[in-house]
DNA sequence: TGGATTATGTCAGCCATGTTGACTTAATGC
DNA sequence: GCATTAAGTCAACATGGCTGACATAATCCA
């Protein structure tokens, strides 16, 4: 093999320098930052933060999760989940119920009025995005996902497309595909 | 004009369905997480937090910018900036100087130490970055560069496209461009 | 020149949300 | 029947946001 060999399947791809991975650095913080701005500003409506936003999601999203799950997925404690799932549940936005095939586990829900707070948090993130993801174009979406998957640690990356492609399980419910 | 008229300009681009763009959520908040991870790691080690680690970074990447510049950047008030800028100044890793023209401002650097912090700090986010942007492929660099940007609101993307595409100010200097 | 404004710093206190460690309760599994 | 497991709880602490009030020094302007 020559040394300047170039294989069909694996083009050089020319590393970007420092300066550009820097600029995408700033551009994922700022992205990030203004993402979460919008739902941050109606949570302070009901006396709720980010941290209630993210259980709200998950819950919502993969109703009738176990609370071991959403450990998993957020990457807390249980005593500082316990603080704002207790929240929720009191004051309504979720509810619990004991596992059918073991009894130990609570499974949750959310109801009526959590798919409220949760529908009207999400609104304007999804708009954002759609947004967004026009901008990227067509062939920018798949590369966005590819993109964002890797920057997944690689060990968690089965567990994560297990989340976003949720295969539904038997207790869940798939939601119904509404355009927001 | 017809009522399916679809100019050549104006493709209609099928709006993605509402579970679609939750993946894409969920996705963000994923790769943001453990973006973040990697240099949280090492701060404890310094007993510092993600606070002093977006100070730094700006200071380093833009160095000889104003209090004020940091506080729009960052969004926060100034007591909360002072209290990790203060840290930063005591432990030798950010330095001030008051400003040519106005004396009263005072321009951020970083040390020696400084810059050294910022480039460990910053290692594992660029290597991350980078085999991320590698799965994308080369189309989708620019994709994924419209896709944060749009992110981004509308009013803010001039004063980041000036964070992230520096003109080097007077005063200000390039950094050289070494890969990492 | 003197008063208003501006850039920055600081004190004090509050709140949200993360942490550790220890312990309880109820259900499960062997 | 006893060890293990899922979940909840209590206490204490750290980080990093926030507001409000005020101080200092430099600048700007009438």
């Amino acid at each position: 093999m020559s040394e300047d060999d170039t294989s069909v399947e694996e083009l050089p791809e020319p590393a970007l320098p420092a300066s550009q991975l820097h600029a995408f650095a700033e551009l994922l913080f700022f992205a990030y930052r203004d993402f979460t701005g919008d739902p941050d500003i109606i949570l302070k409506d009901f006396g709720f933060g980010r941290a209630h936003h993210r259980v709200l999601h998950f819950v919502n999203r993969h109703s009738g999760l176990r609370v071991a799950d959403l450990l998993d997925i957020l990457n807390i404690t249980k005593q500082s989940l316990s603080r704002v799932l207790k929240q929720l549940i009191d004051q309504g936005y979720v509810t619990q119920k004991a596992g059918a095939s073991d009894r130990r586990e609570r499974l949750l829900y959310p109801t009526e009025r959590g798919k409220a707070l949760a529908a009207r948090l999400a609104a304007p993130q999804l708009i954002r995005l759609r947004g967004a993801l026009q901008a990227a174009g067509l062939e920018g979406e798949a590369a966005i996902r590819r993109f964002l998957e890797a920057m997944i640690n690689a060990e968690d990356r089965p567990k994560v497309s297990a989340i976003t492609n949720p295969t539904p399980l038997p207790g869940t419910h798939a939601d119904k595909d509404e355009t927001v």
